[in-house]
Order: C-alpha cells, then sequence, then structure tokens
DNA sequence: GAGACCCTTTGATGTGCGTCAAAGTCGTGT
DNA sequence: ACACGACTTTGACGCACATCAAAGGGTCTC
C-alpha cells in the first residue's frame, strides 16, 4: 500500500488500496470536469484534487452557510441539495449523480446557499476551488469546460422554472422521470429501469407537489401502462407516451 | 464627433457623442463586471467591450438558439428572458436592469437557451466572450468576479424555485416586490416607489400564476394599505408587513 | 428475527387558483 | 382629438391539487 495513509473517518471501508483521486485513472473523465483535458492536463488536474470523502446515507456533504471552499465532483453515489425557510419550509432544488459537480453554489459569496445531502453511500472528490481558479487560469481547455459547467446549470435551472411554473402534476412526474432516465442512459445505465435513490416526499418537494400526489400520479401511470412501479424500482414502459404527455 | 462612425439601425439617437462602451467612465463599474478591478485594468477591459448597442422597446437582444458569442452588460434599460415550449407555453425566467448581466445561459452550448427582450427602450454593452474568457485568465481578480456572478444566478434561481415550489400566490407577488424594491435601491433608486416595466401577464408568467391572480393580489394588498398601486406606478407602504407575509 | 418507524398508498373532502366572461382604462398612433 | 388595441380589473364558477385520515408494507435497528 503506497502512499496516502491519512486516518479518514471511514468505519466501512475495508480494502480501499488509495483514496487519493486520480482523474487520470477514472471512468468518469468524459463526464466530470476533465471534458476536454489531453493526458498531461488530466495528470496535472490530479495533483489538485483532493483525497475522495465517503459519505454514508444521509450525510451532509456541506449545509447552508458552511463556508465555502471546494467544489466536490461525484464519484459514486447520489445527492440531492435543498434550501430551508426560517419557516421550516423546504425545497428540493436538485438531484445529482455519479460524474455531477456539486458546489457551484457556495461560489458567489464564500458560503454554501443550500444543504447537500447523500441519498446513498457515496464518495467525491473535493476539488479546491482556489487551486481550481488558478489552474484555470493557465489551462484555456479546462477555464472554458468549467464555464460551460457553470452555464449549464443555469440552463438546468430555467428548465426547472419552467417545471415548476407551467406543468400541471403529471407533466412534471414525467419530466422528471425521462430526465432521470436520459442522465442513467449517459452514464450507461439502462435508461428504461432504475432504482429512484429519493422519497416520494422528496420527488414531491423538487417537483412542486405534494407526496399523496406523487403517489397518486405513479399509480395512474401503472394503471396506463406507461410505467411499473415496485416501491422505488422503475421501469419506463412506454417512453414516447411519457414524452407525448408532456405536451398536453 | 471622433471614432465610431459605424452605420447603426438607430432611427432616434440624435447626439449620441460616441457608442463606443467606457468600463472607466462608467456610472455602473461598481455594480457590473468591473467590480474589483483597478483602474488601470479596468482600461484594458474598455478595449475588450464592443460598441453599445440600442434596443427599442420590444427588441429582442437575442434569441433562443441564436448562436453565442457575447454576454451583454445593460447599461440602462429593463428586459425580461423567456423560454417558449413547442406547445406555445411560455415561462419569464427572469427580469434584468441596469447592471445586470444577460446571455450566460449561452455558454454552455455556444447558442443561447432563451430570449432576451428589451421592456424598455434600452442600451447594452455587448462582451465578446472569447476575449472575456482570454482576459480573465490573465487578471485573476477578472476571472474571480466572473465566477461569482455565474454562480450568483445560480442562487438566484434556486430562490426562485423556492418561490415557485413553496409559496401562495401572495407570498410569491410579495417576494417579488421586494425583490424589485431592493434591487432598484441599490442601484440608487427608491425602494418604496417604482415603476413596473413588466405587465401582469409577464409576472403571472414569472412567479407562475395568472394574470388575473396577479391583478386580484395587487387589489388585496391595495386594500388592505400594504402598497398603492395605479397601473404600472407601485408604492410600498408597508414593507415590515409585506415581509412578514412571506412567512406564513 | 421481532418491533418500531418511516414510507407509501388510497379514499374523502376542502380550497386556492385557474378559467371564462365582460366591462373598464390607458396608451399609442394617425 | 379620436379611435383602436392592448392591458387591467372584477365577478362567477369549476377543477386540480392540497389536506386530512387511516391502513398497509418495507426496512432498519437492536
Amino acid at each position: 500500500m503506497p502512499s496516502s495513509l491519512k486516518a479518514h473517518t471511514e468505519c466501512t471501508a475495508t480494502h480501499t488500496p488509495t483514496l487519493k483521486a486520480a482523474c487520470s485513472q477514472c471512468g468518469l473523465k468524459e463526464l466530470c470536469l476533465p471534458v476536454g483535458l489531453n493526458q498531461s492536463e488530466i495528470e496535472r488536474l490530479d495533483n489538485l484534487v483532493g483525497d475522495r470523502r465517503k459519505l454514508r446515507r444521509g450525510e451532509h456533504l456541506y449545509r447552508t452557510e458552511d463556508h465555502f471552499e471546494a467544489i466536490y465532483a461525484i464519484k459514486t453515489g447520489f445527492f440531492k441539495t435543498d434550501l430551508l425557510t426560517e419557516d421550516g419550509r423546504d425545497q428540493v432544488t436538485g438531484f445529482q449523480m455519479t460524474g455531477d459537480l456539486l458546489g457551484l453554489d457556495g461560489i458567489s459569496a464564500d458560503k454554501h446557499s443550500c444543504n447537500a445531502v447523500a441519498l446513498e453511500d457515496s464518495e467525491v472528490c473535493p476539488i479546491p476551488f482556489a487551486n481550481l481558479e488558478h489552474f484555470a487560469s493557465e489551462i484555456r481547455s479546462l477555464q472554458s469546460h468549467f464555464h460551460r459547467l457553470m452555464s449549464r446549470e443555469i440552463v438546468r435551472d430555467q428548465g426547472v422554472m419552467m417545471l415548476l411554473g407551467k406543468m400541471r402534476a403529471e407533466e412534471r412526474l414525467a419530466a422528471f422521470l425521462l430526465n432521470l432516465s436520459q442522465r442513467f442512459n449517459s452514464r450507461g445505465f439502462s435508461p428504461a429501469e432504475f432504482h429512484l435513490r429519493m422519497t416520494r416526499d422528496e420527488i414531491g418537494s423538487y417537483l412542486g407537489m405534494k407526496l399523496e400526489t406523487v403517489s397518486r400520479c405513479f399509480s395512474r401511470f401503472q394503471d396506463e401502462g406507461l410505467i411499473s412501479v415496485q416501491q422505488k424500482h422503475i421501469r419506463l414502459l412506454d417512453i414516447p407516451r411519457l414524452k407525448a404527455l408532456m405536451s398536453r
């Protein structure tokens, strides 16, 4: 066992050879921050990324108001981000999976503006932001890709606004399922069959509806042969009709 | 009349001395992109910003699918951004005023993902994005500020999600008015009295409600002595109670 | 492996906001 | 100054979704 023997707060890790992040070895590099970098640039990126951090289900990666110092690339696992108001309402603002970046919200004010919670045991690669900016100013393709990623987040949010502002409950759920499907697909998983990591309540919070309404919509979709639901296991049986559902 | 004699599509400009943008002379530099730059850096930024562009009310600054090449700083005026779906629904995703940046959505895919429309005669300073990235990689404070601006947009969008997902009609409108108030205030205008540049329909679209509901809420607020409404002229009479309204 | 708890489903009922409709007002262009 | 069109207001009514309630199932813990 070579380097990086630092003690970590881990209970379950049995024989992880090393915790050092290694973008150059990572299967996600076509999905994550290194997109568009050449081999030597990726190796330089390796030195920038901190030791991987493991989280158990339910653990917070960061909380609102936490000091911002790094963004996080999800190595494995599944997260949600949410906001909490003084009067106790909370709004899930997104679900993030393998290869997604977390923490971009923190840049604007040097502190996080939402909570990030692992919905299953997960592992993230922290990227100290000061280092990233330094590095980005040297490697143009990294800078450019990073800007695209931030912009993509803005575009994604526009889509959520459309969803929350203009769609009916069934359309929202259909859009949600199709979005997950497409994201699983681009990560090499089945686009037609997947496991939901979040509860009905969390789906509802994200989609601006109550958990009972989510449940009823699932049931109705199932009755109509659009999907099959078994707890958190979802199969999309008729993707074209699900898509059609969204434009009326 | 010195330089920049290029023909422009202007009908009304009578004696504009020059159309060249000049951040160094601009009263907005504490609000806009030059925040945090020193004098010599601002002067370099001047060379980067293109000739100012004037738009009449109703004109599009850019449209969905337009090729992305520049972001725009609003010199004067007022804009909305909106999305349009195939089936004709449209969602206003934001209102932008003096000093705000437009076009960040375009970075992610080299084309714009929404429409930007002037709600009154306006003037913008185009900032060619390739130049901006180049410049940002040289001037760290510019790079850093630009990242903050993008992140601020993400945080703003989170707030809109909360609004659309969790608030009732009255809360949404109160939040909307207070947001405008605060933004006018930070631009040196009265926080208690202002002119709405958008229609009830556009407000409704942004807030995820129908124009009739917007109108009714305005009337109710007025009846309760919270605001005074005269068409598009709004006076906030009881800001504390408007704020209180949002947490129940 | 048993119990507790959380999550989900389904039904009955209520309501906030949407829809439809019509009248009124303002701003704009001729 | 007039007339048209766009925007706004207000009322009556309906519906999609929320709320309240209760039972059933899954899963995690000890």
